[in-house]
DNA sequence: CGTGGCCTTGAACCTAGTCAAGTCTAGTGG
DNA sequence: CCACTAGACTTGACTAGGTTCAAGGCCACG
């Protein structure tokens, strides 16, 4: 095979792109979509600990990720971060940005991740001509909205346990949407950072793994994680019991 | 003076509208501002209880408060209400709906409220054409991703002291921006209310406002508050003083 | 004057945090 | 190939902040 495409570019229009069914160009004509991918840029793969923008940087464009995972956080007043979110391909970020005209986070790569970047400005103007872009655009934001409410009622109303088995099965799940295992699956996170998202020590979640694991719900090899009892992790996730 | 105009006619447009410079129709034109005020429904006030919308209704609106304050609150698999969120006038609610066409909270008038109902596909229509409602809107959806960011910070980071801070800084902050007194007011929630949006027992909350009133930070009398030490409740919301 | 809802206060308990120590692992250089 | 190291992870003992349970006070309203 003389002269290999690059690995940057493949799938390096929408049409293309395994992902247009859950990323922005969902329900676009053919011709939209053109018009979409023509103010795409797509550089190259940003390789873990690469930060893509920075909390206070100016906002000019919403990324999507082609794949790969990050994470968000943003600074407190004593400079520990809080991460806000993780994202797999698929996922937008950086829209909290928006409404200052800062970004309001830090994104950093948490292995190899190729994203797309979207100018805000030339997508505003492209939705005011594709009602359909528009909507979709609105409803990503509006999803957000959602996803952080059930965080709010995560972080206001479980326990450590509830918590560990809700990330779980909330991975599993976005896992599964993009064709991988949903039972089997590698965290691309530390511990440390597992606990840091969801308000617990990362002792707490260290007992929790252990605590999970004699309990027969999943096996945990490091970050390589198998679900052994789905329903149950489950109704932990969803339930409050106590 | 014969025939007064009924109260709910007084304002009944948005360029007459005191609140216009924080609700949707920032930096439009009188032209624009009245092909907006065109497609908003203005009906009679809710009182006290009474419920605007439901979790599971289907989304058709989102809405403005005129005046007034509401809450929205979702509830968990349990059946108990989490409240997601206080809201006063100027304030627009109901747009976590748009992603999946069914509203996610329920929204209930805490005091007699007024609203404005923009139904959301005239909405979505006028959007095409007014780039500055488009961006308003876009806005409006990002500040609230960035305030829902913030309290996940409250929820996983802060203390119940910071929390309370947080809460009364917060309330005061946008009391003044509505020209009322930053100093004292009049909450219109519960203490239950406040503990269960705070992730806190009742009795943490009304030990927290004891505890408070000793150390000259503030004059609680029932729901009536007075502020009288502005800089270190600031400084206790803010920080992390741990 | 009684009733119910809301709020406050006290005491006991419990979950998760903190501190400290020890283990495991991947990466590095001899 | 192996020893060494730094960082990630685990485990145990103790502590503290907040919840829960129980009781009583306050106040508006009929």
């Amino acid at each position: 095979m003389p002269n290999a495409t690059p690995l940057l570019h493949r799938e390096a229009h929408c049409k293309d792109c395994s992902l247009a069914c859950m990323c922005l160009p969902i329900s676009l004509h053919a011709d939209e979509m053109d018009a979409l991918d023509r103010i795409v840029k797509r550089g190259r793969p940003l390789k873990r600990g690469d930060v893509l923008f920075r909390q206070g940087d100016e906002f000019s464009s919403i990324f999507a990720l082609r794949s790969g995972a990050m994470k968000t956080y943003s600074l407190s007043d004593e400079g520990d971060e809080q991460i806000t979110g993780f994202h797999l391909a698929g996922e937008l970020i950086g829209m909290s940005g928006m409404d200052t005209g800062r970004y309001t986070v830090t994104a950093v790569a948490l292995e190899t991740t190729s994203v797309c970047e979207i100018p805000f400005d030339t997508l505003d103007e492209l939705t005011a001509v594709l009602p359909q872009l528009r909507k979709q655009l609105m409803r990503l934001m509006s999803r957000e909205l959602r996803e952080d409410q059930e965080m709010m009622l995560l972080l206001s109303r479980k326990n450590a346990d509830q918590r560990i088995a809700t990330l779980l099965i909330n991975l599993s799940a976005r896992f599964r949407a993009r064709g991988y295992s949903a039972k089997a699956f590698r965290l691309a996170m530390s511990r440390n950072e597992i606990g840091n998202y969801l308000g617990l020590a990362v002792e707490t979640v260290s007992r929790v793994f252990t605590r999970f694991q004699q309990q027969g719900l999943l096996l945990a090899d490091g970050k390589q994680i198998e679900i052994l009892d789905y329903i149950q992790l489950c109704a932990l996730a969803g339930g409050q019991n106590d």
